[in-house]
DNA sequence: ATGGGCACCTGGCTGC
DNA sequence: TGCAGCCAGGTGCCCA
């Protein structure tokens, strides 16, 4: 489910909630996340108060006093915060509860999310260390992707999908960069002039930012801390778009598979 | 180093 | 109505 701004609008909305408040129990009903929930994570993490929530690449960091949860929503997790009392659904894997009455609860139908817990610099635990830089910030730029492209075979959907390149950027926002920046998808991304990656980097931020400001795409089960969906489907050229007519040009949106995901593009505008 | 494919898991939809 | 098959916002790991 959620890329980038999914993430972001999410931590946007447990922020206030979970800033400075204490946390006053964790209940674990189901540990068998992406990785398995350490057994003593509630007794760890009980009583310490939350200093910051931060994200890095799609996963959110929540500071406490004496180290960091690191949880991650995988392709169908949500977070919401809710009044402790809230009748449970099924998937509701994890509460936070907090000393204000509310609870920060963790639902994932599909178990591809994750929460662990480190007593140190988050940014150094084993899954994000070796992250590429973030899209939104100064060190992703036409240099940096130029360099990385260079000498690549793979196409360039694929290298915008791969981590140690670009973070954050899922199925939905490179399929919509890649449409916005007229490059098509399959292309190799060594082949690929200066001056396009420049615009795919341009285009890249714009998507992302447009997309974090209208709360995110949702497509079947994202929502936001309040429970609510994103509004940038709306907004989509061309994913899940298949057959339709290009919002530019009209010609109809093409549907393909790049390593077992689907790819959309249109055949008139992207090159 | 690079690239490709699989695995993890549940649920919703399609078509027989 | 039932059920098999396919698809879905991710990503770590294993293999060539």
């Amino acid at each position: 489910m959620p890329e980038l701004p999914e993430v972001e609008t999410t931590r946007q909305g447990i922020y206030p909630a979970l800033i400075d408040r204490r946390i006053d129990k964790v209940i674990v009903r189901e540990p068998r996340l992406r990785w398995r929930v350490i057994p003593d994570l509630a007794a760890r993490v009980q009583g310490q108060r939350v200093l910051d929530v931060r994200r890095r690449a799609k996963y959110l960091l929540i500071d406490l006093e004496r180290g960091s949860l690191i949880l991650h929503l995988g392709m169908s997790g949500n977070l919401r915060v809710l009044p402790q009392t809230a009748p449970l659904l099924t998937h509701d894997h994890v509460d936070v509860i907090l000393d204000s009455g509310q609870c920060l609860r963790f639902n994932d139908p599909r178990r591809f999310g994750s929460l662990h817990w480190t007593e140190t610099d988050p940014l150094e635990h084993p899954l994000l260390e070796n992250l590429a830089p973030e899209p939104l910030g100064d060190d992703f730029n036409a240099d940096y992707l130029v360099d990385v492209a260079q000498r690549r075979h793979v196409a360039i959907k694929q290298l915008l999908m791969n981590s140690q390149v670009v973070v954050g950027v899922g199925n939905i926002y490179a399929s919509e960069s890649l449409f916005r920046a007229g490059i098509r998808p399959t292309r190799a991304a060594g082949k690929i002039p200066r001056a396009r990656l420049a615009q795919l980097t341009d285009a890249i931020k714009v998507v992302l930012n447009d997309a974090i400001r209208a709360g995110g795409t949702t497509l079947r089960d994202y929502v936001n801390a309040s429970g609510t969906p994103g509004y940038f489907r709306q907004k989509l050229f061309v994913y899940e778009r298949a057959g339709e007519p290009c919002r530019i040009c009209r010609a109809p949106i093409k549907q393909i598979a790049q390593g077992q995901r689907s790819t959309y593009y249109c055949p008139k505008c992207q090159t």
